[in-house]
DNA sequence: AAGAAGGATTAGTTGCGGCTAATTCCGAGG
DNA sequence: CCTCGGAATTAGCCGCAACTAATCCTTCTT
């Protein structure tokens, strides 16, 4: 089981896994990977993602409700983990060893994720002690396969007076990212949402001893987990 | 100057560059960089080679003479030891610090060498101390696309009696590799050529207080510094 | 000086992974 | 129940970098 794929199929395979598995973080049922969901995430046309997934569901790594969606088989989703522990893996070790910011691990880790051979990956592994999660938070699928699930919310949906922590944060997006590492909403961070008004589109935050104001969208997409009301 | 090189090119360049530049290390003429040699060093039947010249000779990198062989200008030249750099930096970092047999280095940088940024290309350098030499001795481009040029000879043609030190041993031939270093004969040792006779094809040397005997065909893969005479 | 040998190039194809344009299918609203 | 809009697919094509078969140069030998 091993370099078969090539590029292009590991690229979708990982976005479909990303599609399917982790769109639901907080028990939210996961949305489809559609055709066209796939083509946008990978910035192809759609016609494109077809022939591809015609390809994958031919070797028997997805299976293909023609008009409906994508899932991925046991073998397709074995090997899109593997493809996302190399990124994490990278991206870890880029952070950690090679001193890149963690805004900028992330597309390096892209170009990674596909030549790691596994022993290169197994001593990477080793020299950051076997790591669970990547800076960002991400659980990095362990080498046979398993990836920790977590019960996590996005921080956009905890009400006003709840106090939670930071545990994971995009990786896509090195502006937001920058953001949030300068006010400090990186994971392991206490967070107490003081304001929560739908209305406004805005959180008050409390970090520590200061305050900020977040909006919605940026809030949507740092998950945190639950610690305690407090009354 | 940034990737407008797809892989291939980069491979290309290259080998064009090995071919040209490092054939005649002892002041050997070096050969010329053929169609046939190219398409051999990269294992690519030859109408391949012919096509790629006539890409890279349209870009500017090389001048072809039809029928002869390639030059690469000074811009393909700078393209080309950028590339090396990054090989030679990235089996540098795999034996040092991520713990990857310097047999192997070589196979996992040639994949390393064409994903390098500029900014992880720079971390590694100075985490490494900026290295002049790989671990086989080879010299590692400047990052202004300069080379140590250092007057070696093959160990195959050291007479009877001469003392020398190992300074570059192959980087291709893992098997290779493996015994060189078995033997001891790596970059730094110094070593006494006791009996060459070139019909017999051997060669008598003594490393430390160890004799050994070796091939003449391996010998001439290693490349040493003269330091004396002995009478 | 002629011809043969062998390296180089041209001609024509292939597989991969994209694309646009055209068509087909599905499900929701009338 | 039918129609219509948007999503999905098919049809046909492109660029890249490989390939084989055929042809064309150069050079070396006699």
């Amino acid at each position: 089981m091993e370099q078969l794929l090539s590029e292009a199929m590991e690229d979708y395979l990982k976005t479909i896994y990303h599609l399917r598995e982790e769109s639901g973080v907080g028990g939210a049922s996961p949305r489809a990977a559609t055709t066209q969901a796939i083509a946008e995430s990978l910035k192809v046309a759609p016609p494109s993602a077809t022939a591809m997934i015609k390809k994958l569901a031919a070797l028997g790594l997805v299976s293909h409700t023609p008009y409906h969606g994508v899932e991925l088989t046991p073998i397709g989703e074995k090997a899109a983990l593997e493809v996302v522990r190399h990124h994490r893996l990278s991206e870890t070790f880029l952070a950690q060893i090679v001193g890149i910011g963690w805004d900028k691990a992330h597309q390096e880790a892209e170009k990674w994720e596909h030549i790691l051979s596994e022993e290169v990956e197994e001593r990477m592994a080793h020299l950051l002690g076997h790591p669970t999660h990547d800076p960002h938070g991400a659980p990095i699928p362990s080498l046979d396969g398993k990836v920790a699930k977590e019960p996590l919310r996005p921080l956009s949906q905890i009400g006003a007076g709840t106090r939670v922590i930071v545990r994971r944060v995009p990786d896509e997006d090195g502006a937001l990212l920058r953001h949030l590492s300068e006010v400090g909403l990186v994971p392991g961070t206490p967070v107490e949402v003081l304001r929560a008004n739908p209305a406004e589109g805005v959180l008050g935050l409390g970090i520590g001893d200061q305050t900020l104001t977040l909006g919605l969208s940026p809030a949507a997409a740092v998950w945190v987990e639950d610690i305690a009301k407090v009354e």
